[in-house]
DNA sequence: TTCAGAAAGTGAACACTGTTCACTCTTGTA
DNA sequence: TACAAGAGTGAACAGTGTTCACTTTCTGAA
């Protein structure tokens, strides 16, 4: 039992942060190179000079512990996304800067991004009522990650670019998982980028860009004054 | 050494396919409920009567054997968006229904689609040459329902519906990202399609339309004359 | 300063996992 | 009928996450 006010933290304190630090300090080196099959209760221990059961004294489960270093992830992702979004430059720039890099920072740590979304709790038929509440969800990295998508559009709907029929919430929702998307191909498909049938070299940052692209595009106001925030041609 | 000949098919070969099918289907059955985790050789081996040595006889290893599963889902995934794209219906609906087709099958069977992207070769920097040349991936499951994609926007582009500036390919990996994400977190993250902040009823079946609609814009020909595929208002 | 109690740290063990290998048993063929 | 190839097995190996009784170390109060 110990107060959370840091002027009575003790000298026993700081030691047992320090240990903890170097416990996820480890365990970030080793996750970043091979990700979570290569990180093993066991090696971390052998690391940091401790015995296995020791890290039980500092984390409760070994996904408890990635855990900690999945939410440091999106601390880091969120706060880039954030710079993009506000920087100084025309809004469609930093829209699409925005996207950019969402996609690039979660291509720079692939084995932190894809552990954050690899868990399928989708398993049981029977997850009644909010695992996923609005209220918990806008609370965490992510959540607040995601929020700055939601801040673009409406900025994008009240610069009149945008379609103003959207949903923002809905809107930002797409272009997260366009984002995502594009991650997770780059990420777990090894050159997706490239992929292409005629010699032509293509780096994934410019693909990134494409992409950005036409995900913006999708949402722009549409100029045949229609404006209904639907397809052409539709009826249904 | 057997000969491919049918006609050649002993009753020892009937009977060893018999034996490799039980295997594949009770393989299948654990895996649609429980995914990867839950699907070991020993409780595989329990539930066909034999020892776990001998389902080494039919496959090298549990990732082969799961890499089974996985091309088998392709090919029902094909067969779907194939289904859809070639309905007899107004382009864009189909189009539309194409993405949708893709996004809804993914979700059905979460584990097999998310197992079929959870392999990050990516670790290892030096992955120079050619792991995924052009040729080689258009005759997997996966690269046929991508060429289904790119046949489509060419199609949307010859009835000039699509921009026309857009490449085919790229365009048709845009679509597959954006496709590819939403279906990813419709599976790792339970009720994705209702994270509003109102209370209001949202199937994934509705989202999924939403999606698939600004996918599509996204590709739509501009209608203010410019057409060169690029956003209005951006000079670089 | 002493001493109880609370932490910190440990090593062995448990219940798993994928995989291998020497071995037996069955089967088809010459 | 004999033999070789293949099918099937049980035990073992090297891992894994995790637990628990145990010792050591430290700290705060008497």
């Amino acid at each position: 039992m110990q107060t959370d006010s840091p002027s009575e933290e003790t000298p026993a304190d700081r030691r047992r942060l320090r240990v903890r630090e170097s416990i996820i300090s480890a365990a970030e080196r080793v996750f970043a190179k091979e990700g979570e099959s290569g990180l093993s209760i066991r090696r971390l221990a052998d690391e940091i000079d401790y015995s296995p059961s020791a890290i039980y004294k500092y984390f409760g489960s070994k996904d408890e512990l990635i855990d900690e270093l999945k939410e440091a992830f999106f601390e880091r992702l969120l706060a880039k996304i954030d710079g993009s979004s506000s920087a100084d430059r025309p809004f469609l720039q930093r829209a699409k800067a925005c996207v950019a890099t969402y996609v690039d920072t979660a291509v720079t740590r692939p084995f932190h991004y894809a552990a954050a979304f690899s868990s399928i709790k989708h398993a049981l038929p029977e997850n009644g009522g909010g695992p996923l509440s609005w209220d918990g969800f806008v609370t965490t990295s992510k959540g607040q990650a995601f929020g700055v998508l939601i801040s673009m559009v409406t900025e994008g709907q009240e610069l009149d670019i945008f379609d103003p029929s959207l949903d923002p919430v809905m809107a930002a929702k797409s272009l997260w998982a366009g984002s995502h998307g594009l991650a997770q191909l780059l990420i777990h498909m090894p050159h997706f980028h490239q992929l292409v049938p005629e010699e032509q070299p293509m780096t994934a940052k410019d693909f990134i860009e494409f992409h950005a692209d036409l995900q913006i595009r999708g949402l722009l106001k549409p100029t045949d004054g229609s404006g209904n925030g639907r397809l052409p041609g539709q009826n249904s």
